[in-house]
DNA sequence: GCAATACCTAGTCCGTGGGTAGGATTACTT
DNA sequence: AAGTAATCCTACCCACGGACTAGGTATTGC
């Protein structure tokens, strides 16, 4: 697999809160539950998601997490950067502050794979911003709903 | 990172005996020198891709390794395939033999992110069935040739 | 004050990536 | 026949990161 549990677990702890559309925020417990994962290792992932500003969390008693926007303005892509870091196929593909693809393979003569990396990272990167958390919670199109 | 130096360092080698059009065989410790990667690692990658019928070895003296095919005909979603295993964004997500996306997570409330992951494998693995070796090692658009 | 929660730091375990080492086999060359 | 250049194969090693666990501190509601 290409991404990690992070993600995983990332993205669901995300859905869920997408979920509960009232702005009382749900306990890390309580999501870890429902969702059958290690609160513990919960906690980490969303420390993550809310220095990216994704979430917004309150302490104390009734306490817990809530979406710091409305699910559809959080693209995808947010999410998984704020939880595996930096989407890059391999590594010495990564996007320039200007967002422009760079090899870090400097004075090398180019990579003639670097090619393949660009375009796989490119269509990784613009599916996972073509779709927002909103989509995920209320699919978009529902036709292939598995058979019985 | 995504893939590991495994598809980067074999989708090299594969550029590199696409670029030697002769049907003579490569020794790989001529393509190691010259792609400045350890040799002795590169034998075990080059053994993937032989499994994989992608690539012919001849044994011996002026022995070495050529294209099984011409390298129009070989998808680099087949060569990536045969060095990192098959493609999948996250564990859950597996393509069953007809094809079709299947999400492990079976008897569970199938998981609400499936829709995410699905799209962004389909996305990965189409643009690696795009394009074939030939368009490495010679670019089809070398439009965005680096400034000086 | 007490309980429930987020927050933080540290540490553990284990698999895999990224190799090395060393030999066995095959085939060309002289 | 010997030597040598190569593939092939098995085994091993080490470091790093993924996937957690543990244990504490700070904050808030009741």
């Amino acid at each position: 697999m290409m991404f990690s549990t992070k993600a995983e677990y990332g993205v669901r702890v995300m859905a869920h809160l997408a979920g509960r559309p009232g702005d009382e925020p749900t306990s890390l417990g309580s999501i870890a539950e429902t969702e059958g994962l290690p609160l513990a290792y919960l906690e980490h992932l969303v420390q993550r998601l809310r220095r990216a500003g994704l979430v917004e969390s309150r302490r104390g008693a009734h306490g817990g997490y809530s979406l710091a926007r409305p699910a559809q303005e959080i693209a995808m892509a947010e999410v998984v950067r704020a939880l595996e870091g930096e989407i890059a196929p391999i590594e010495c593909i990564t996007s320039s502050p200007d967002g422009s693809l760079v090899c870090a393979r400097e004075g090398e003569s180019p990579c003639p794979t670097k090619l393949l990396w660009t375009r796989v990272q490119g269509s990784i990167v613009r599916t996972l911003n073509e779709m927002t958390l909103a989509d995920l919670v209320r699919p978009t199109t529902m036709k292939e709903k598995l058979p019985a």
